[in-house]
DNA sequence: AGTTTTTACGCAACCGATTGCTTAAATATA
DNA sequence: TATATTTAAGCAATCGGTTGCGTAAAAACT
């Protein structure tokens, strides 16, 4: 069973004694074909139950309506919604979505960065694996005119788009809301350096410190790896354990800022009172757990609208050179009740 | 800048004076073309920069190397972690993931699954939209002997592949809990009737009451259509409205029940005291909320890596036609202290 | 040396749609 | 009526690999 030999329009050609050009012009609604055969044709289509093969058409055209995805992993929330951005956009442009996952894995990323390319892929968006430092795996885009957009962990130095938030002035401002709620000595669950983000973020902490004359103490600054849930506990404990232990935490995401006040909870301290927490991302846990974690709103969803919008109107364009371009989305501080003293 | 031409087989062909075929087995590695030719291609395919062109192979062959996925949403716990399984599995085989979303809608999912028949993928994973009741559209795939596997949320009848878990005993057991933590007025905030696993976890509901002779009152018995936070909050406050308001609530998923607890909790009453609550899917909000919700695992990185293997096993058969298996994953009750009375 | 077998490679069709160029027929113009 | 123009459609090459079949050359055998 099973097995039906497609329709082609080679089909629908010998059933209506046509050739196969004017098939496939009418079947575009091109001007040279005659009203009365485009319908004869259309029809027929309809009736044989023709479906175009896409891939014949992508060969022809060396073009694929399809838009690659590489990131470190699917299931985390601020991944998702970005996913969800990229595919509903292009979906409504009647474009494919191919997602690969690098699992934070340099040699993986290298390796289905390849296979996107092999693929065809119209436009690439990546957000960069934790490992990653080098980026010559992404020039062949480039250097083929493939549109790429580097999206939230982007390479400091790449001449492309690049879609992400004002990292720096949003950590700013989660340290400045920490001290106008009269904190003085407000530690950072900081991610790893050599990742633009979290520098900036880290920055963000420092100056904002700075600017209100408060010192910058370098035991207060805990940097992790992957910013799980273990890895906030542990730095949470560490920071607990200082002789003087601070009175407010600034994390770099929401599962290590989780961690935090569940950490600070078992050890019998009152947040916001005894210590106050502000996160990054506005996970869904975010206003689950008990107080509300404050955060930063990060508009995945939309960042993923913008993303798939920059490649698809880099497609529509008729001169064919490489752009640099960086599009900043806002970010604001989302107060709940891990930060609220007042 | 840019367009550079892509390295083909004839260009490898041209440089050593061979053959297409002869550069095509060389780089397939085919017993007839000798050691010494094999290297000579395989070493100017590396130098030359040689990208095999997939779609050209895919046309040829008709095959893909692509599996479907057409889901609801992206952007929520269970789908992204059903999908990492999936994309994990096949990467490892060399396979892409195409992904698409139905948001539920009915029609919306009819389209992808056009689109995925379309670009020919290998086979296809869903999971159906809450609106769908007719299964037409993938008649098609099973016509053309392409797998087709359902996940979670499977039609009621229909020959092919299902993976899913046994969604009547696991409610059965939640409800089983509650009863043996002493609950005797348990509610249930059910999922829509046609779709099956709702209807099959209110039958576990159901018989576990009548099995440990307690009343079945339809007043304890309230469907909600998206099992929304917010449909969850609406739910228990209805339920908490009771005249006789129940001790105990088994919900079909953890954002209701999460709600549960919440409205519970606001309205002054002690959990699990008061009112014990169990959930389904051991989403991550549910170790974060406090008390930690009860609820039960649902294996969905497990069940996107058997979804992925029963498509790759399947295109390995050499016998083509269409199979009947339904796959059930096991689950378990994890106990939280939304629960535990004892 | 003559015959059979094996080895290594090439020829050409094929997958299905697209498109520049050509041409036959229909219509318009002189 | 003869010629120019427009309309409608077909021919054949093309995109880049793949593969069944054929064959010359080398190796093995009598």
């Amino acid at each position: 069973m099973t097995n039906n030999k497609d329709v082609t329009i080679y089909d629908i050609a010998e059933k209506l004694n046509l050739s196969t050009s004017t098939v496939s012009r009418a079947l575009k609604n091109h001007s040279s074909i005659s009203k009365k055969t485009t319908k004869k044709v259309n029809d027929a289509a309809k009736e044989m139950g023709y479906t175009p093969n896409t891939l014949a058409s992508s060969l022809r055209s060396n073009k694929t309506k399809t838009i690659g995805v590489l990131i470190s992993r699917i299931n985390r929330p601020f991944m998702a919604s970005l996913i969800s951005g990229i595919e509903e956009t292009a979906q409504k442009a009647g474009y494919n979505v191919i997602i690969t996952q690098s699992h934070d894995s340099y040699q993986d990323e290298v390796d289905m960065a390849q296979a996107l390319y092999n693929s065809r892929v119209s436009g690439i968006i990546c957000s960069l694996a934790m490992e990653t430092t080098k980026t010559d795996h992404f020039q062949q885009f480039i250097d083929k005119g493939i549109p790429l957009v580097f999206v939230d962990r982007v390479p400091k130095e790449f001449n492309t788009y690049r879609v992400m938030i004002d990292n720096y002035s949003a950590a700013f401002k989660a340290t400045k809301h920490l001290i106008e709620q009269g904190c003085t000595r407000i530690a950072h669950i900081a991610g790893l350096k050599f990742r633009n983000i979290y520098n900036e973020r880290e920055r963000g902490y420092r100056d904002a410190l700075k600017q209100y004359n408060l010192e910058v103490d370098e035991d207060l600054i805990v940097h992790v790896k992957t910013m799980s849930y273990e890895e906030g506990e542990k730095a949470t404990n560490k920071l607990l354990d200082l002789e003087t232990p601070p009175d407010g935490i600034f994390s770099s995401n929401d599962t290590t800022a989780v961690a935090a006040i569940q950490v600070a909870k078992n050890r019998g301290l009152k947040i916001p009172e005894d210590i106050a927490v502000i996160g990054f991302n506005n996970d869904p846990i975010s206003h689950i757990i008990d107080p509300g974690l404050s955060t930063i709103s990060h508009p995945a969803f939309e960042m993923g609208k913008t993303c798939s919008k920059k490649i698809l109107k880099h497609l529509k364009r008729s001169k064919i050179d490489s752009i640099t371009e960086i599009t900043f989305l806002n970010t604001e501080v989302i107060v709940r009740g891990s930060s609220k003293r007042k």
